[in-house]
RNA sequence: GCGGGCGUAGUUCAAUGGCAGAACAUCAGCUUCCCAAGCUGAUAGUGCGAGUUCGAUUCUCGUCGCCCGCUCCA
């Protein structure tokens, strides 16, 4: 019943020494650092396969206890610095399923369906309108008999194509009570529509004028090809998303200016910039609504690439607003009162996925390293280095044993700081035992209960990164870890 | 969707056409336990479904899932 949780066959990228590695890719069992975050998805509660018992469904991946809590947290975070730290953002949350007519106007139901299809001799994919595109350009006119004609650029095959076959990248749903046409819906695809559909009520109700934001996070919907990687690529996932609405001509300025405030946000919150890079999209490659891409791509260290997008920052340019303009008959220009003039704002648009920011700054805070253990000998210690505004649980209250004065103390003690923070309380097993399973889930500070404290009134916090340990009484401890939990 | 590889406890691995084992993890208990300590005990598995067979985890087929490639781009 339970869905094959197989080890990544990808050797190439092992923890530890790459370079040696790569010579050794015959040798013992190397694992990446993949491989490792997948199985302590699973093990701790992270992540799991979608319907497990059923077999699973390749669409979606499920969050646990501790997926959960990251995956919230990340969001906080995203939301404070977006919108509440600015005057000139504010929030959104519009509904997944808006009315057919925006994904036409939008440009996703046409751009969206790709007719696929493929060359039986060698098995390789095409889209049959570029396929056709390309012999009309070269011929100066249009095949005769379609694909029939087309030699395939693999492996020049004359007419091995099969018939194409439309393959939306929009999942339907049908409302009302008969399922017909007049019922099609989508799910979004993005979040992004559902601000530009409200664009006028925020502009008007939030008495905002260019340049401010919109700002929405949220499930979106696509239909994959082929979803993989982990949580990288699901079919069902979320965005966090912001549309900037900018004078038109001062666009180019707030787009290098949002790529470089998006890119700080990452190093702020802990991933290391060594892990990142810029992605400038070829001109001939991008959307059908952006003038400039770029994206900030982050080392997954996938089997095929290293690195792979994080978030894509557009410069939508008045696209989305004009062409929903004229689909509704809506006036969405703005009036500029210092110039007496009306024009369509221009959108910027950091674009980031949540669940992928989920993997990356899992992947980017798993370290595995050593530590002496309580025979003094060096151990295996694998800790998640994730910044404590990130971390599931901030704080960990361990009674030195289960002594029936300790374990009482313990609790009430855990009780009074869970009015402030995700906190954790576990008596099961020897104290170093406890202070490795904090470390695995990225804890930032544990408390341990003594029978000291029972006398002095004082407890042992434990830091999680310099791994050092520190007397502080229990009157002054919520003050101390509030000083260190900002969050 | 197509091609290739793979599927045994939570994890890492054994074994077998005839009762499926171990280690670690988990749980319970003992131990004034500060970095996965020790002792005792417990839970737990052949992805699912057919077929061949007296008997299938093992052989065959299908299906589901995972990995690689085509494709997708948050």
């Amino acid at each position: 019943m339970r869905v094959a949780w197989q080890r990544y066959p990808c050797r190439r990228h092992p923890i530890g020494d790459t370079a040696k590695m790569e010579n050794h890719a015959v040798s013992s069992t190397p694992t990446s650092t993949v491989d490792a975050v997948v199985s302590l998805s699973k093990r701790r509660g992270f992540v799991y396969p979608s319907s497990e018992i059923y077999g699973g469904t390749r669409s979606a991946w499920d969050y646990g206890p501790l997926g959960v809590e990251l995956k919230e947290n990340i969001r906080k975070q995203w939301w404070k610095f977006m919108v509440h730290g600015r005057d000139d953002v504010v929030g959104l949350d519009s509904a997944v399923v808006l009315a057919p007519q925006a994904w036409v106007a939008s440009g996703h139901v046409d751009t969206f369906t790709d007719p696929l299809t493929e060359c039986q001799s060698c098995h390789k994919r095409f889209r049959a309108d570029t396929l056709e595109e390309a012999y009309e350009a070269k011929h100066g006119h249009a095949a005769h008999n379609g694909l029939d004609d087309l030699v395939c650029g693999n492996c020049g095959t004359r007419g091995a194509f099969t018939p194409p076959r439309q393959f939306s990248g929009l999942l339907k749903t049908y409302l009302g009570p008969v399922e017909g046409e007049e019922g099609l819906h989508y799910l979004r695809p993005e979040t992004a529509q559902g601000i530009f559909l409200n664009y006028l009520n925020v502009q008007q109700s939030a008495r905002k004028k260019p340049p401010f934001g919109i700002a929405q996070t949220g499930k979106s919907f696509r239909n994959e090809i082929t979803p993989g990687n982990f949580i990288f690529r699901t079919r069902e996932f979320e965005q966090m998303e912001m549309e900037f609405f900018v004078v038109p001509g001062t666009d180019e300025q707030w787009h290098q200016y949002w790529i470089d405030t998006r890119w700080q946000w990452y190093v702020d919150l802990g991933i290391n910039p060594d892990n990142l890079r810029l992605f400038e999209h070829p001109k001939e490659k991008l959307s059908h609504y952006s003038k400039r891409t770029v994206d900030i791509e982050y080392r997954f260290r996938f089997g095929g690439s290293e690195f792979a997008e994080l978030e894509g920052i557009a410069n939508r340019t008045d696209f989305d607003l004009k062409a929903h303009s004229a689909a509704s008959g809506a006036d969405l220009t703005y009036f500029d009162q210092d110039k007496g003039e009306r024009w369509t704002p221009y959108v910027v648009e950091p674009a980031a996925g949540l669940t992928r920011c989920v993997l990356a700054f899992l992947l980017d805070a798993y370290h595995e390293d050593e530590a002496p253990n309580a025979k003094g000998v060096m151990d295996k210690r694998t800790v998640l280095r994730l910044d404590p505004r990130l971390s599931p649980v901030k704080v960990a209250v361990l009674p030195l044993s289960r002594h029936e004065q300790l374990s009482p103390k313990a609790r009430q003690l855990a009780d009074q700081l869970r009015q402030h923070w995700n906190v954790e309380f576990d008596d099961a097993g020897a104290i170093g035992r406890r202070y490795r399973r904090q470390d695995e889930i990225g804890t930032p500070f544990c408390v341990t209960v003594d029978f000291d404290t029972l006398q002095d009134g004082a407890v042992t916090i434990r830091d999680r990164d310099s791994m050092t340990q520190q007397r502080v009484g229990l009157d002054a401890l919520p003050s101390w870890l509030l000083e260190r939990l900002a969050c």
